[in-house]
DNA sequence: TAATATCATATCGAATGCCGATACGGTCGT
DNA sequence: ACGACCGTATCGGCATTCGATATGATATTA
């Protein structure tokens, strides 16, 4: 007769636990370098075997998963479906990828949109510089986290300076690099330069040697949606030159995508 | 032992019906323009109203679906996770950038990797031309019919012939365009040719206008695994002058990408 | 060679968690 | 006022999922 609120995180009965565990057992590829087996998935999610056995099976009936070679398991195909209807009718994506692409051509620099999610943002759009060939793996759908990238204080920037604070301490705040500012009021006060100036930029916080200018997209309340990035290497540029000249262009490609009237 | 025929659709006792059925839905908006409904999920799926009521419930609470601000549902962010995913580990992507990026600016024409999915190809890389801003939705995990572009004709021609046969014939073969070929004895034909030249090349068949010359990138025993694409619009080139000069840069890097040793 | 520890796969009784008909309160058009 | 949608919530019954367990294959030990 447990009829009190058992499950924590769930909410109302509406809720399928049997989905959840096929989706938990899916995302176990996130941070997976290599195929799995059924056992480290299990022990992974803390289901069991049999649970695992049988969400996989289906997963890879239906194609979001594939075997390897060796017969381990990997994300599958119908996984990029997914991106794809995710991208293709949303609005802001195409009315920034022909901005993105003027921008990323005008500058030469590695032109990316990000998207806001909460203590993490994660990449829509990617376009590479015209200069350089390094395989920064920029993939689509790769999250970093809000309090150290210059998009992300873009972004907490437009929020309630309370919201942004409760974001930035719900954040992990582990450093990424040496330069990772960690300290609660240091971002906040990062952030609060990024409001008076429109704009943010970071210096090898979220990744050494890199410069980035950012500024955000605004939803028609002024609620941040995402952001405008430009990036490059602190050995190809002078980093204060790289802002000041790359800012008022990210601000104004970031202001045409905004629904601010 | 059982060879019980009777189950319709999926197969073992092991695979999760409401998992299947929450993909579905998911999977509805894939060619929806606009955000959906209940009821319109309820339709096109089939399920009854209680059925999408808990899958989009969940899908919602899990993240891969949201509310557009007028309350219907479109897809979630975290369905671009898994793209991430399934491009982060895999070995054929992060080999194939840095050498598409070359490519693309060895030519300057439009670059792309696509992966071999039966009747149905599948982008994976698509990297932008540095000539002309078109955004023809150049987006990852586009899919598109095998049988009448460049990338899977050159595909095909890696398989025995009768199994490319089957695909051909498996496929819609609705034309794309008026001069999408339709009938099989002439893809076919198209099929052997690539096989005859290592290549494949297609002028205005999947899409007006556009030329594109495509080689296969096989795997360990010679089985297709993707494409390598370069497309340019015929107004912008002559198409016999283009298939010349970059059908051995795309034979080239498929190479590179191959297995075959 | 044998023992041990993985692996994937299959089975099956039990009860839980999903199923889906139904109901309720909105908000549109008309 | 009505009807036709919308999203949301409820609830009894029973199909479906659950998870312990068994099997055989393969790999790694000694």
């Amino acid at each position: 007769m447990n009829e009190l609120p058992e499950d924590e995180q769930d909410g109302s009965g509406l809720f399928v636990r049997s989905v959840e565990k096929a989706m938990r057992v899916l995302e176990c590829f996130r941070h997976a370098r290599n195929p799995m087996t059924l056992g480290q998935l299990a022990t992974q999610t803390g289901y069991t075997k049999s649970t695992v056995q049988r969400s996989v099976h289906t997963l890879l009936e239906l194609g979001y998963l594939a075997r390897h070679s060796d017969g381990r398991l990997q994300s599958g195909l119908k996984c990029l479906d997914l991106a794809f209807q995710f991208l293709q009718p949303n609005p802001l994506i195409s009315a920034a990828y022909p901005i993105l692409l003027k921008l990323r051509d005008a500058t030469g620099e590695r032109t990316n949109l990000s998207l806001f999610d909460g203590t993490t943002l994660i990449y829509a759009i990617r376009l590479q510089s015209t200069k350089d060939y390094i395989y920064v793996s920029s993939l689509i759908g790769r999250r970093m986290p809000t309090f150290c990238t210059a998009g992300g204080r873009a972004m907490l920037a437009q929020l309630p300076r309370e919201q942004a604070q409760q974001i930035v301490m719900a954040s992990s705040r582990r450093p990424l690099t040496p330069q990772t500012k960690t300290d609660p009021s240091e971002i906040m006060a990062a952030v609060d330069v990024a409001r008076a100036q429109g704009f943010a930029s970071v210096v090898g916080e979220p990744v050494i040697g890199e410069v980035t200018v950012a500024a955000a997209v605004v939803g028609a309340r002024g609620d941040p949606l995402g952001a405008v990035h430009l990036s490059s290497n602190i050995s190809h540029c002078d980093p204060d030159e790289f802002v000041g000249r790359y800012a008022p262009l990210a601000i104004e490609a970031a202001h045409m995508l905004s629904e601010m009237r």
